[in-house]
DNA sequence: CTTGAACCCGCCGTAACGGAAGGTCCTACC
DNA sequence: GGTAGGACCTTCCGTTACGGCGGGTTCAAG
């Protein structure tokens, strides 16, 4: 406790020393200390202090109140221990890519954040959540290597993209045939009635429809790439 | 993502427009979108946009740097799970005695507040560590059964001490008996070398020997109530 | 009587943006 | 070709729970 923070309290009003000296010094009473006790106390359990201010400005303890305030925060923290175990997962899959082996490409690594960001802004939560759920029916490992093909395999056609390879070179047929095989490992359910769609595929469409009109430049890269990746499947037909 | 963070990226020199138009409209390059997947990411992971900045001002892609900063935030993580379930266990506690019959007494339920942040203000984390750890041991319904009679028990000698009871009243010295029974459950060690106290001792220690000097009002409520316990102790011999 | 510590007040800063005010620009429609 | 409505621009203020600094006053000990 420092002596700034009771100053804070009392600026904000929701602790003011009872007395002041002749001087000008605070004075606390013992029923600031208590106040003092109780704001502290309740801090500590995640309350704000506007939250803390409201209880305590209920006639002399009301439970219910309280009540009402402890529950909202028990589930904010169960959503945010959630939320701590999802990130402690990924944390862990990518360090454990960065230290192996088979990651020694920045470049690759840096794609493979580009598609994490991808990923989470094209996808629900209760997508993901499917996702998540697949990666563990299939295990660490396997993923781990779908993950990492898949990071070359976009590396790979980007460069047939930018070197205008025509769409039934041989070498982008296979790479297209390993990006699907890869992809239907990973169907998700699409928002409403809509058919189950491959992950690219709803990329793709929420490429153009969302992120085209909502701003000046559109998703170039992810765009040439998916719109090869098309070409060349109605090549393969 | 809004353009409000664009421009936010943009004031901090995170991530500008590659170009403008002719009339200042920021167009975002392939290259600035490339970036701002990595940035996006790397925030979805929990860093901070300085802490961003700094990986992604190095080389393109120093996996090492990226490396230390992504395990100092597992390492971050983890100590806030922890936090994090202590705080959790103490909601439900806290809940629980609420809508048990056990706690109908605004007032109690007000001092155990009071409690708690003399509790976290008095003993060291390995000391609560300590007290957790007695707590699993002795089980949920005891130690919530010993809470309550402990708040009821300071609540019942504040009454005597506002009232001057003798130290030698019989009730006085049953609700002390009392009191201590409960407190050698729940011994903790001291710092250093100290020897062992008992909860009760050490809080009447440090009340005098830090809250005393360092601020204007000596912990008056505590301190009476402590010294109260000590003359009542004595008398008992 | 000095001196060092503790207090007073007021102001600025934090992280990562959100929001409003007031003005410019772009595009679609009539 | 004018206009309407949306999207964009800059600048400034606000958020949480305090921390820190500067300049001035007060307090208790030696």
């Amino acid at each position: 406790m420092t002596v700034r923070a009771l100053r804070h309290y009392d600026e904000i009003g929701l602790l003011s020393a009872g007395e002041r000296t002749g001087s000008g010094h605070r004075r606390y009473t013992e029923d600031d200390l208590r106040r003092l006790y109780r704001v502290r106390s309740l801090r500590s359990l995640g309350l704000s202090l506007e939250e803390i201010a409201g209880v305590l400005a209920e006639p002399a303890g009301d439970l219910a109140a309280m009540r009402v305030l402890l529950t909202a925060q028990l589930r904010g923290l169960e959503a945010r221990a959630v939320q701590l175990q999802q990130l402690t997962r990924q944390l862990r899959g990518l360090l454990a890519r960065i230290d192996s082996a088979s990651m020694p490409d920045p470049d690759q690594f840096m794609t493979t954040l580009e598609m994490i960001s991808v990923f989470e802004t094209y996808f629900t939560p209760e997508q993901r959540e499917q996702l998540a759920q697949r990666r563990t029916e299939l295990g660490g490992t396997a993923i781990e290597a779908a993950r990492t093909e898949w990071a070359g395999l976009v590396e790979e056609l980007l460069c047939h993209v930018r070197d205008e390879t025509p769409v039934d070179d041989p070498r982008v047929r296979d790479l297209v045939a390993r990006w699907d095989t890869l992809g239907n490992r990973f169907h998700v359910d699409g928002q409403g009635g809509e058919r189950t769609k491959t992950a690219a595929r709803r990329m793709w469409d929420d490429n153009s429809e969302e992120i085209g009109p909502s701003l000046p430049w559109p998703a170039d890269r992810m765009r040439n790439l998916l719109a090869y990746l098309e070409r060349v499947r109605q090549q393969l037909g």
